[in-house]
DNA sequence: GGATGTGAATGCATTCACAGCA
DNA sequence: TGCTGTGAATGCATTCACATCC
């Protein structure tokens, strides 16, 4: 009866979004020994209300504790299986340059159940080539790859010029996520899902910000 | 008369977040040699309806030439103005390890005006050494540098564990604005901007868009 | 005809406020 | 008493639809 399907359908994108930080800062509370933990706590923490909180809980279930909060190992476990990451998941690296391979040495994804199972660089030279404990492949080979180990998700660290294209075959080949660090507003069809990190976009935001913090100073949210 | 002020206060902000994207195509654009865009064009390349497009620049100004769309250069000088990328911004990066070199190489800032300035790292053992262009100062040496260059931007790319700390002390030495690399909630006083971008949870958000591909098809953006 | 700019209508997401439970 | 879960109320953001202008 734990099995019950997640009905994820109905839960807001923003709310989607926020699950992730629950999670991360649950994970946080779960290191340091917490058992439980109420929705104003964790809205204090993280900048929502409590009522948000608990809305957001709402969506995919009713587990809380009245007169205790929730569970954080509970709490733990039904964010992950809502966002998938109750299972591994493998992940290919497209562009192996300097972005491609910092992504590499950082590791963070690892704890959170995300694998880089393969690197491919459209430089012919690199290819056959280390970096790290990763061998070099080249692009060529990537649609076969992708769908002899059916990878469904894939990270792009290669220049704007050439995004769309890569995304492109990649999509062909079998890939259903994609996490684009490339300047470029990708198009992709519907059932891929997409996600994008433009570090100026980052700087520029954070520029708007500073410019009219006099004013803007409400709700700042990420 | 083009000096009004720019009233940016009442952008709202999911508007001020497609400026960047806005901002990215236009330039795109111009380099194409492109003069003008009407909104409907501009938003099916961003995936945005033509009246989000128009309501968005309505916030700041009316010059749009009906008929004819908007003039490209203009509308880039306009944005940039509103974001604040019109004048050099300096930044400092915190945390010289895997993720603050790779951002150091990545060099995608310097177009937007955006300059790093120093670089700084907690161990003292990297103290004095050079990173590319840049020569790593000790932590120590963070806030007097703040203060005499009167940076306002910074870049965080330290632990986790130490970054509310590092935080706390950029904002006392009177950092306006932060970009946080870190995988915590940080706190900061509502006069400072704050961005956040967790990789991992780029990740997870990808993971569940593929999870409920099959229902959760609605819209997707970015 | 082909655009913009914008009030009005709609659609979501957030917050309120309270019933109900431990 | 302390907290959850949730309809109802609110508040924003988006979209519609049309007057207006080149």
């Amino acid at each position: 009866m734990s099995n019950e399907p997640p009905r994820a359908e109905l839960i807001p994108n923003p709310a989607a979004r926020r699950l992730s930080f629950y999670l991360r800062q649950l994970e946080l509370y779960q290191k340091k020994g917490r058992r439980t933990v109420s929705s104003k706590q964790l809205g204090v923490v993280l900048g929502y209300t409590d009522a948000q909180v608990r809305k957001d809980f709402a969506y995919f279930g009713q587990f809380g504790h009245p007169g205790v909060g929730y569970r954080v190992d509970e709490l733990i476990l039904r964010i992950r299986h809502i966002l998938g990451t109750d299972k591994k998941w493998d992940v290919i690296l497209l562009g192996a340059g300097n972005l491609g391979r910092a992504l590499l040495a950082y590791r963070g994804f690892d704890s959170k159940g995300f694998r880089v199972v393969a690197v491919f660089d459209a430089d012919a030279r690199k290819a056959g080539t280390m970096v790290g404990d990763y061998l070099i492949r080249p692009f060529s080979s990537a649609a076969s790859f992708i769908r002899e180990n059916n990878v469904r998700l894939a990270i792009l660290a290669v220049p704007g010029e050439v995004a769309q294209d890569v995304a492109d075959n990649l999509v062909a080949a079998g890939i259903r996520g994609l996490l684009n660090f490339a300047p470029v507003a990708l198009i992709v069809p519907e059932y891929v899902g997409l996600n994008s990190v433009d570090l100026a976009v980052q700087l520029e935001q954070l520029s708007f910000q500073v410019s009219f913090a006099e004013i803007t100073r409400r709700k700042q949210e990420r």
